[in-house]
DNA sequence: CTACAAGCTGGAGATAACTCCAGGTCAACT
DNA sequence: AGTTGACCTGGAGTTATCTCCAGCTTGTAG
């Protein structure tokens, strides 16, 4: 259990992203302590880590949202009543997309990757052949 | 030789979009006709491409041009004198850094691709397991 | 008991990256 | 000559994502 600070040190965020993102409805810390201060969990940081890693991604914070709720949802209950069943295809369905355009965007990278490496060999043969 | 419509179209950007890059300095379509109208080449449109793929895999405007501007000076010069050498190496040390960039990238998002597809093997397993 | 650091709130301000608009130029068609 | 459509400019407006601020509460150290 950590206050706003620690989160915002351990995590790299600002306290005033972390409350902001609380505005959002990203994340729901806590508000036990006596003046409503926040308490951060470390399912909390958990998710702070994950979205900071969607981020880097390029996804939206309402992206990222509707992603993170979905999973949340889903470690949540363990069992499934009948009318459940087609919202489990829903979030299925989330997330196989979200996949495709993960593995599309991976294909791009390793493009750039590629050719970013054979530019700094060139450049460095340039170097090497006029000494 | 393109009209700005024609460029907007091909690359899906916009043309206010496109007029917007050439005042940050990311592009530098010829402004031969009449009016002053631009006039895009396959060169410029292969930068467009490029600087879609990049801003996809998160990186800012600025970066970006920063980016580009270094490749494009290296396709420029096909030979090098004396002082050269030290610029070159700066771009060089550029291009080093942003890979190591993309490869850290690259290894995050292959972790993400594995959980998500854990997830969605989890979620399945829970639609089958209980018809 | 006072001082101080760390939290809180609501709302204003900042930045990046567009997006739109009014009013003007220019070439082509009718 | 007039209309139309694509393009031009400078500048205002918008959206997402923070970031800062003034003024208040609370817990702890001296």
């Amino acid at each position: 259990m950590y206050t706003i600070g620690q989160a915002a040190e351990m995590t790299g965020f600002g306290h005033d992203t972390l409350r902001f993102y609380e505005k959002m409805g990203l994340l729901k810390p806590q508000r036990k302590r006596p003046g409503g201060a926040r308490v951060f969990s470390d399912d909390d940081l958990r998710l702070l880590f994950g979205l900071k890693c969607l981020k880097r991604m390029g996804l939206s914070l309402e992206e990222i949202k509707s992603f993170t709720i979905s999973n949340r949802c889903m470690t949540e209950r363990s069992s499934m009543s009948e009318g459940d069943e087609a919202v489990l295809r829903d979030r299925i369905g989330l997330l196989t997309d979200h996949l495709a355009r993960m593995e599309m965007q991976r294909r791009e990278l390793d493009e750039l990757i590629n050719r970013t490496k054979n530019n700094i060999r060139l450049y460095n043969e340039l170097l090497d052949g006029t000494p």
